[in-house]
DNA sequence: GGTATATGGTGAAGTCACTTCACGATGAAG
DNA sequence: CTTCATCGTGAAGTGACTTCACCATATACC
């Protein structure tokens, strides 16, 4: 009986949920939502991208991304292009605000991460990290691999 | 710069995204959603409730409680029933098949927390759940206090 | 007791994320 | 030049949420 993993998992699952509201109100308060971040935050890592390339890496439907671009478009932080070479593809990439934008969010996030992990002591970071990659890879097995 | 601190960030981050993609799939497999889950999971550490309660714990609109209650009802986990005093509030309470369903969560749950934690070495788990709560701490300190 | 006021739940209407299915337009391969 | 796969989108539907208005009941105050 595994007391002090379920403890662990409880805590791991509060965590999710305090984050989760964070960041979600954080979105909220510059007119986004997590989902419109999620895809503006894969075109500053990946570029210009068709939105089959979106969904995915959003693990979504082409069809929903349709939407999501639709309303940053509406928002003015994306544009559609026209493919240079496929012409049936679109190219979803940023408006100089929208560029902006993520920017600002890339920033926020560095300020986040150093309020909740600035002042503990290296080696219990170390430590922390290194469980979480232990967990990461039990759980990626979990996620993409058979039952045990 | 912390990069260090960010890179103990996006591990959170990630975790937070896998964890809730695999509670979502388990629970779709038996034909819930994560916030009528939710909502059975308080009902089982604190037993009937009124909606208003259901509400706040939640954390969401006593509007929406009520279409998630609707939901639960109609599948058979939890009845609807007159508060014994307040003839205002109505109590809601598990079927027998709702009690079932959630214990059986409970145990998946545990089993969860088996895969992911349990064979780590004690100490890491130590450190990593003493990590854990010191995140746990600021972050409830950033949720619902000032900024800094 | 009787009136004001707060509280519990729900109808109506709307937003956002998401899905499946069907379809038109284009690319690629025979 | 068909055949078939692929890119994006209209249509329709679900679930989680919200706000606003409203009714019924509890409560408090004179």
């Amino acid at each position: 009986m595994p007391a002090a993993a379920v403890g662990a998992l409880d805590r791991l699952l509060e965590v999710t949920v305090l984050l989760g509201r964070d960041m979600a109100e954080g979105l909220a308060a510059h007119g986004l939502t997590v989902p419109r971040a999620t895809l503006l935050w894969h075109l500053r890592e990946h570029g210009p991208s068709t939105q089959r390339a979106l969904a995915d890496a959003l693990g979504v439907t082409p069809r929903n991304v349709t939407g999501l671009v639709d309303g940053l478009v509406d928002g003015g932080l994306v544009t559609r292009e026209p493919h240079p070479t496929d012409r049936r593809a679109t190219l979803v990439s940023f408006t100089d605000r929208g560029a902006r934008l993520v920017d600002e969010f890339g920033a926020g996030q560095a300020e986040l991460a150093g309020q909740l992990f600035g002042g503990l002591a290296p080696e219990r970071l170390e430590c922390l990290v290194a469980g979480l990659d232990e967990v990461l890879d039990r759980l990626r097995a979990l996620v993409s691999g058979v039952a045990s």
